[in-house]
DNA sequence: CCAGATTAATCAGGGCACTGAGTATTTTTG
DNA sequence: CAAAAATACTCAGTGCCCTGATTAATCTGG
């Protein structure tokens, strides 16, 4: 049997993309918070005082990963996590003011970033990039999460 | 300062297009033998007698991850690793007959997974949405290793 | 009202991915 | 030829990512 083009398997593909971005956005953006845990400051700002479920569920983790993300976050400062007195399963966050502030900062350093990532598309590319990523993605994490289905 | 859009950031949208490969995988491919080892295997079946660090340079792996895949499929028996007695600083790599089996088997079910997870773009999006990839992932990796310099 | 189902979070365990430091071997060079 | 540089690999440490099992709290139906 002969080996398999790697370069036409969309799963290699998106590995070696994440791999590239996770270096550029260490040499470009931070060293200390990672591209996962930006994305969960940027949740918290966008929607502060979530519980740990659903923001996992906004930035795509799972419960164990979430949660090992906001004990790092937490560990460092950038949120603050309180039991929700209305239901004792919950934990609350919200971002610290140092948590803001990072944000702050890093979402101008991770836009200088993408410039650079996005640097080899043209404006029309990238919009075409956008919307297949997108909808393999989605659909994709449809087959595992269906909808509710007809009762 | 308002939130960002994550659906503009490529390294999120990696993020998700790989963690969704990953799953569906795991589902019509193997719990056993990951993504990645299949992409090692697959360089052993094209380049028998590769030394480590050039699968991983193949298969786009640091020195370190690259150690721990192999010392895995070392142990379950899909590879042997022979010192190179030309040079006693590498490992030579070659597929057991048991290895050779296992990858057989994985490419059959690793294209039926590559048409369900591409299912939702046309033909001619296929083609695109690899070589835009492609493109952004040459480019990124090209930023860290960088060509021989004129001298 | 209360037993059973559901839900949020945690824990244990396996695998991927990187960096920085260290070891052994080979190659280069003065 | 011996000292210095380069190379292949290993090891320790951090972080992401998943599953399956467990614990605590809430919700539901009889």
């Amino acid at each position: 049997m002969a080996a398999a083009d790697l370069t036409t398997h969309p799963g290699h593909l998106a590995r070696r993309l994440q791999q590239a971005h996770y270096l550029l956005w260490n040499a470009m953006v931070s060293e200390e918070v990672t591209s996962p845990q930006f994305a969960v400051l940027n949740t918290l700002v966008a929607e502060p005082g979530l519980d740990q479920r659903t923001v996992g569920e906004r930035v795509g983790l799972d419960r164990s990963t979430i949660a090992e993300v906001i004990s790092r976050l937490g560990r460092r400062g950038l949120l603050d996590k309180v039991r929700d007195p209305q239901d004792g399963r919950r934990s609350l966050l919200h971002l610290t003011d140092e948590g803001a502030r990072t944000h702050r900062r890093l979402t101008v350093r991770t836009a200088r970033m993408n410039q650079v990532f996005l640097a080899p598309l043209t404006a029309d590319e990238r919009t075409v990039f956008f919307d297949l990523i997108r909808r393999v993605a989605d659909a994709a994490e449809g087959l595992r999460n269906p909808e509710e289905p007809i009762d």
